[in-house]
DNA sequence: CAGATAACCGGAGGAGCCTCCGTTTAAACT
DNA sequence: AGTTTAAACGGAGGCTCCTCCGGTTATCTG
């Protein structure tokens, strides 16, 4: 018999040297912890050295800095996109569906600083954004389904809705207080959207 | 009597010394010439070197890169504009609006390579770009008026429907044929416009 | 005209970018 | 297990970026 088939993480990382996948997710690990903290700008050669490998290493994965903030963006959206099954298993529908909207003010904050390569990114790889709003938007809506199924809000509100009402906190200005004004912006949707028993 | 006041280029050159004025002047005329030439991408140090100065001397003058390019794109706005009035003075009216859309076309032309660049510095300085407008459909507004006052062209077509026609010159695809293909788009708006007698 | 001084000049220097290529190694084959 | 080889590694090197500050010079004052 053959060795068994390795269990992939994602579909997409076809036909890589061991040593290769682990490096390059190392390196994606560090570069989405480094974007975070220090913006877009940080150094590669710095995200090199703290994943412990070559700037060359990095390079050929990578072969620009867009690439590294694509790959990275791309992996968060889907960690916000499943977060939304995981939260639902957890909490009452009510509960997973206000939580899972603070991920995505907290996500959001990290990507304004992202904003212009991001811009660039879009302009030339449109399929990015489609694809990533259209995660986002099945997330939200099975939450909002299965809440309203529940019983826990009222159902007389669209997807489309709550994603407008989401997107205005991207006009709340960049301050200290940003993150707590955004967070009782929620609380007032949820208040808005929880039926009374 | 004193001697004769120094005609300035531009007013909003005040208080500057003599040789800081003239390497000011110099840098803006290579960083125009190169950016034409090899996109925005260009070496900063090449710039100062054909010019003559430091480098230094060059980061003192323009903080940043994105200030050389607006500085750039501002005067070559400038000009453009400033051309309508004296094209107007050489030519007949008719051939005088043909030569300036065909200047725009070049002007446009150049300006490809630095889209984004400028996309950076519309975002965070959009007079400029309302300024740049104003000042091209003015120029365009009144070469218009001049050949249609004197029946040189139809006077049914506002400037706005023209600028709309001129910036159908954008979606043209960048190629070999570029210059070729937009002038002959000219030539045809121009046969367009003219009466005939 | 000489001296003072504020403004300007320029380039060395530390850091990051990206490429290139000799060395190492996982994995396929015998 | 030993050999082979395609793939992956990593860092030196050439280049650019931008800052910083000691030296130079235009301009002002007596």
């Amino acid at each position: 018999m053959a060795s068994a088939e390795p269990k992939t993480t994602s579909p997409a990382s076809t036909k890589l040297r061991a040593d290769a996948r682990r490096n390059r997710d190392r390196l994606v690990e560090v570069a989405a912890a480094a974007f975070a903290e220090k913006g877009v700008e940080t150094s590669l050669e710095d995200i090199a050295r703290q994943a412990g490998v070559g700037i060359g290493t990095l390079y050929r994965h990578f072969p620009s800095r867009e690439h590294l903030v694509e790959v990275v963006y791309r992996r968060e959206l889907e960690g916000l996109a499943s977060a939304a099954t995981e939260l639902a298993r957890l909490h009452s529908p009510d509960m997973a569906l206000e939580e899972w909207m603070r991920r995505f003010v907290g996500y959001i904050a990290t990507k304004r600083g992202m904003a212009n390569s991001l811009r660039i990114l879009m302009t030339s790889n449109s399929s990015l954004f489609s694809e990533g709003s259209g995660l986002i938007r099945g997330a939200l809506e099975s939450l909002l389904k299965t809440a309203g199924d529940g019983g826990y809000i009222r159902r007389d509100i669209e997807t489309t809705d709550l994603l407008h009402a989401l997107s205005s906190i991207y006009s709340i200005p960049e301050s200290p207080e940003w993150r707590e004004r955004s967070h009782r912006l929620i609380g007032l949707l949820m208040d808005g959207l929880r039926t009374r028993r």
